[in-house]
DNA sequence: CTAATATCAGGACAACTGATATAT
DNA sequence: CATATATCAGTTTTCCTGATATTA
């Protein structure tokens, strides 16, 4: 036997790994091409969608956050910054960090895209999968967060 | 009231969407950070584990399969054919298509590679998550597949 | 002096679009 | 001729590494 513990435990862990891998760069794909057309990108979403969620935050909290080099990050706020949906106000008590956080222009954005559904990710949640699909998708993001963040 | 319906069940479905934004962006890193040092990128080797678990296929079935363009896998392609780890040969009835296999070398990497439990993915699969967790899982990529595939 | 933050510069990877040749 | 496959060429996006200035 070549691998002697490659028993049905093992092959089933082995096919999950194989889906999920195949399911990222298909997600990752689908969502950039969702966001197209003079909109963001699914990285510059990830990052307003999180200042509104926690409020207030620097370059490399955010880096750290989202898993990412600080400067990466760093020219994703500068775009941002650019489009006017991002402002930085330097921090009083540390010379070395810019607090950023959403402009007024950013919240209108916001306001607007879900009063009109435009959001395609929620639409499809909420179209395609019944409220128990919702609950099984929540738990199961929670579970992969911990793979993603070691 | 600015948007008439944005009620508990709406705020929920935000949080969904936010923490599945989030979460592709981070995972996707990851798994290209893992599979660094010589070694294979996550699309290479999703595309090698779809032929080992679905058989020898064409690039376009294969494109369709990974939600992306022909020419974007034929690039792929051509990678791992110059590595020696997928073989073409011409499809006897269509002569446009050329039907692509893995290579023993590739299997026999795979083999070795299990054997070894090298598998980034699949280590953590297994030692950080609950069999109960891997079957919430395993249903929660089957969804996510509905949404990526369309 | 060491550590953390930010920014500049250059590069690699993975996907895209458009155009073309060939075979059905 | 219309359709499908494959490939060539150029581009964009997104993230990376390395180096530097500044501040704590």
């Amino acid at each position: 036997m070549p691998y002697p513990t490659d028993d049905s435990h093992t092959a089933r862990i082995d096919a999950l790994a194989r889906d999920l891998r195949s399911l990222t760069g298909r997600l990752k794909r689908r969502l950039r091409e969702q966001s197209g057309g003079g909109d963001l990108t699914p990285s510059q979403t990830a990052v307003l969608l999180r200042l509104e969620k926690e409020g207030p935050a620097t370059t490399s909290s955010l880096a750290r956050a989202e898993g990412m080099r600080p400067q990466s990050m760093g020219t994703l706020i500068a775009a941002l910054d650019d489009a006017g949906l991002v402002a930085g106000t330097p921090d009083p008590d540390d010379g070395r960090q810019t607090i950023l956080s959403l402009t007024d222009a950013c919240r209108k954005r916001f306001e607007v895209g879900r009063a009109a559904r435009q959001d395609w990710l929620c639409r499809m949640i909420e179209t395609r999968f019944s409220p128990a699909e919702q609950d099984q998708l929540a738990a199961a993001i929670a579970l992969l967060g911990r793979l993603a963040d070691d």
